[in-house]
DNA sequence: TTCGTCCAAAATCTCGACATTTTCATTGAC
DNA sequence: GTCAATGAAAATGTCGAGATTTTGGACGAA
């Protein structure tokens, strides 16, 4: 069989059908914000965007919505899910219940094959971390991919598969917060030493400490990305060609207002 | 507008479009257990079932993706996801995280509305559970509806949308499993004893008491569904009709092989 | 028997056209 | 000036036909 038949794009990632083609390329543009948060979702347009015919990306579409990324309105087509502060907070607070669950449960669980992986996974970031300094566009991509390796990591010990399901949802979530500010896509300079601290309580089997770090660090990215997030708000208020956003907010104080119902999660 | 336009059911629930008729439709089949876990969807024989095209029909079990009620295949189809005994283990265990964070949120923020919501709810619940032993076929669909609002009421003092989010997910997927058998719909006779140690709890704000006997209370119905799951599997194993069934397992030993990887669950 | 090949039937996946609904700028009335 | 009605343009939602792939049994060789 032709392995990469459906490769329109430029990852490995291997779909066997349109329908995954056009789901993974639409997500890696949402999560990249090349389709910006609130932005509506055309399926007439986004068919030549994507090569697919309008059944195939509306189901793309559809399977986006079970991970948030994307919010489908009545008769009203689909959107790139909004940004608010708000979900920062409640994304990041569940992260840190989630994660630091799943830890503990490695911790207490993992075998010495899971403990072999973290001390790899930590490795290669801490490689990494050393030489992002030099030229952060360069390896910023390879950084993003060793540390949610080492997150994941840091989690393997975990058997419970619904817990792994939602930490990554929330994870995945979080990457786009982290992503919207082309500007902050460098790494912020104590994030090694958090990590640091993660894998030595870890590793030292010390499940109320390695806890406490990971929240640490969790509540520390929750506060870079919910500043992201403000000014990305503040800045789309004032600034104009807004025509694509969702009831974008035209004043600073109304952005507060809408600030409490753009979150693109509920039911 | 006319309002009851795709309405082809007979409950209430007004869908704007036929993917979404398709969808509450599917998803109730799934839950009544007329859709039985791990049977194939024939996309071609739903359609007529249905009465809508194929790509509408596609698109609607896309969504139920989502929620873990349906899984697809890569270049094979749809399945109703399958169920397994370690399945509703990390099911029940992270409802309890869940539940009891959302819980303890509520008894720390929740205002006068909210605890006034959590009593009528408490009442309605408490009255149809004193009649329930008379004529459980009749009244169980009520005591249901009733039993998910008392514990929605619960924690609606919770904020955090993701939490809500998830935890609705779950206690969906565990009513599922407790609807598997029909013979066990009845209410076992210590529920409301155990609704009350909840609720009295809770009004007295006393977080960890009323945390403790959520998650006692979580922890038992996860016996019963345990029960009814493993008795259903076996029976399975045995009796035959396993046509649609993906993977069956054919001896009582490959199906606790079978329990490891069965999950609805991963990605 | 056991395994691999081959082929027809069945199912999945994909597409573009068409019907329905929403959007929004224009017009007119108060 | 504000508001409601109008209607054309644009977008959404729906469908079944056809291309592609999987499935399952027949056939034959080791």
């Amino acid at each position: 069989m032709d392995e990469e038949r459906y490769q329109t794009d430029q990852t490995g990632s291997t779909a066997r059908t349109m329908v995954e083609a056009a789901y993974d390329q639409i997500r890696r543009d949402v999560l990249s914000g090349k389709l910006p948060p609130g932005s509506k979702l055309r399926v007439e347009h986004l068919r030549a965007e994507y090569s697919v015919g309008a059944s195939t990306l509306r189901e793309a579409l559809s399977r986006l919505v079970g991970e948030a990324l994307v919010v489908a309105a009545g008769q009203r087509g689909f959107r790139v899910a909004p940004i608010s502060v708000s979900d920062v907070t409640d994304l990041s607070e569940l992260r840190k219940l989630l994660e630091c669950h799943a830890l503990r449960e490695s911790i207490e669980h993992g075998d010495d094959r899971w403990e072999a992986n973290v001390v790899a996974a930590f490795h290669r970031l801490s490689r990494i971390e050393e030489r992002v300094h030099e030229n952060p566009e360069e390896l910023g991509d390879e950084w993003e991919d060793r540390n949610r390796a080492f997150h994941e990591a840091l989690i393997a010990g975990c058997a419970n598969r619904w817990v792994l399901h939602f930490r990554k949802i929330l994870y995945v979530q979080s990457l786009r917060y982290r992503r919207l500010s082309l500007t902050n896509r460098s790494i912020p300079r104590d994030v090694h030493a958090e990590h640091s601290a993660i894998f030595d309580a870890t590793l030292a089997r010390d499940a109320d400490l390695a806890c406490r770090q990971l929240a640490d660090h969790i509540e520390k990215t929750k506060a870079v990305i919910a500043a992201i997030t403000s000014r990305v708000l503040a800045d789309r208020s004032v600034g104009a060609s807004a025509e694509d956003v969702a009831h974008a907010p035209r004043s600073a104080e109304a952005q507060e207002a809408a600030d409490q119902d753009a979150a693109g999660q509920p039911g």
